[in-house]
RNA sequence: GGGGGAAUUCCCGAGUGGCCAAAGGGGACAGACUGUAAAUCUGCUGGCACCGCCUUCGGUGGUUCGAAUCCACCUUCCCCCA
């Protein structure tokens, strides 16, 4: 099977500018290609991570990847997909988020003996004189179709201010600047970046007369139409300090059952066909599969030893027996005891699993607090000393979340 | 530059002097049902010493016994005209 062809199975292509050009230079390594990141925080995300596999696949394929960190394009902010401008970032968060992002990449792809580059577009983007730029590259831009372009269509009721729509600009100027210094015939980009891309291979024919090719992935998206990736807003971090393994694990581990085949195929390097094999897999049978996909991509992100010890939580917490070693736990001195107890209250605080105490009342009143077995009746109750066992006293939110307690 | 409108609790959005910790929806969290899923139903959603008290309605001052609601100024955003 030739790469394209093991994209396409994978669900991965969306959009691209010519098919059959495409192929014939990603087939045979002859691309050098380049995926932008924004440095918007100070960790990569899911989403991310998809782009870095996908990296890693046509590197694998031959390609030169150039991973392009965008301190210069994070300046402006991208509009795309948004119904609000970014909140805009300083110099120093952005340097500081470009550093973030730099050390996890070089997890993923191989940037050895200059088998993959990684470039940060603030080298020229910030140099660029204002004036020079209108007359190089501005001329280029027909404003009339860059306000019919998709990325800004959903900001024409909302606002969308100037600093941001000349980001289609200095995307577009990337790849140009890419293309001319580095022989970058090929950009790669979530499908929202479409338009942006589409500004570049634009700017490559009328400058220089040359062709230079597009492609997007698909968004990973769950069955009602949302994006992958995050809980209650926030994203699903690579930073094992934003978001822990085993809370990597348990959201790929609880997607949902039309998902997980899809979860799998775009984002795992799993044999396509051991996949097809999985998709007469139904029920309670794709918990299985939603295991595979957890472990594979809780493996690739923070390693072996990091899958193993959040399965091995996982099947303590909810099959029973498996090691308690590595559950999140807390240690309490005899100062935290009054008269040799302390209250529900304040083991569900101090663990975090409340934030405040209203919060820990409230919990307790619904019956979803849990020493051990046992059912907190009420937020009054207490725990003596003597019940923290060697092995210390687990304490659970509901039936997913849990915090180990020991006493010095 | 001129004119008009808006800013409410995590989000959307009611509220136009006391009955407002603030309707409704979404999301989140918990309970039931389950397969650590989805759907559905229920509860819950500012804080605390919790039948009471304290702090919130863009910001700062003011009017009033009393303001999210009225006034002044400021900030930000949207719309129309140029």
């Amino acid at each position: 099977m030739t790469l394209f062809d093991e994209l396409k199975a994978r669900g991965l292509i969306a959009q691209m500018t010519d098919e059959e050009h495409i192929k014939e230079l990603i087939n045979n390594g002859k691309a050098t290609f380049y995926i932008g990141f924004d440095c918007t925080a100070d960790s990569l995300t899911a989403g991310h991570f998809m782009a870095l596999t996908l990296m890693k696949r046509l590197q694998m394929a031959g390609n030169k990847p150039i991973a392009l960190i965008g301190g210069g394009t994070t300046m402006i902010g991208d509009p795309s997909g948004r119904t609000d401008m970014r909140k805009m970032l300083s110099m120093e968060d952005i340097n500081h988020n470009a550093e973030c992002f730099k050390r996890q990449m070089e997890r993923f792809i191989d940037f050895s003996d200059g088998k993959a580059l990684m470039i940060n577009n603030a080298d020229w983007l910030l140099k660029l004189n204002y004036v020079d730029l209108l007359r190089e590259v501005g001329a280029c831009f027909s404003v009339n179709n860059m306000l019919r372009a998709e990325c800004y269509k959903q900001r024409m009721e909302k606002g969308l201010s100037f600093l941001e729509f000349n980001y289609m600009i200095m995307q577009s100027y990337d790849f140009y600047y890419l293309f001319k210094n580095y022989n970058c015939n090929f950009q790669f980009g979530g499908d929202d970046q479409w338009s942006n891309m589409l500004g570049g291979t634009e700017l490559i024919r009328r400058k220089l007369g040359q062709d230079a090719h597009a492609m997007t992935i698909t968004l990973l998206t769950d069955s009602h139409g949302k994006k992958m990736g995050k809980t209650a807003g926030n994203a699903v971090w690579l930073d094992p300090n934003k978001t822990s393994p085993f809370d990597f694990y348990q959201y790929w581990r609880n997607v949902g059952d039309e998902d997980v085949l899809k979860c799998i195929r775009m984002l795992t390097f799993l044999p396509i066909e051991q996949i097809d094999e999985m998709g007469s897999w139904e029920g309670s049978k794709l918990n299985e599969a939603k295991e595979i996909l957890a472990y594979e991509l809780t493996q690739m992100v923070h390693g072996k030893k990091e899958a193993d010890k959040a399965q091995e939580a996982a099947k303590a917490l909810f099959a029973g027996g498996g090691s308690t070693e590595n559950m999140p736990s807390t240690e309490l001195s005899e100062a935290d005891f009054t008269d040799g107890v302390i209250s529900v209250i304040d083991l569900l605080t101090k663990s975090g699993l409340c934030a405040t105490r209203s919060d820990a009342r409230r919990l307790t009143d619904q019956g979803g607090c849990f020493v051990g077995d046992f059912k907190v009746p009420d937020f009054r109750y207490t725990v003596k000393k003597s019940e923290f066992g060697p092995d210390g006293l687990i304490l659970k939110k509901g039936k997913k979340t849990y915090h180990k307690f020991l006493v010095k």
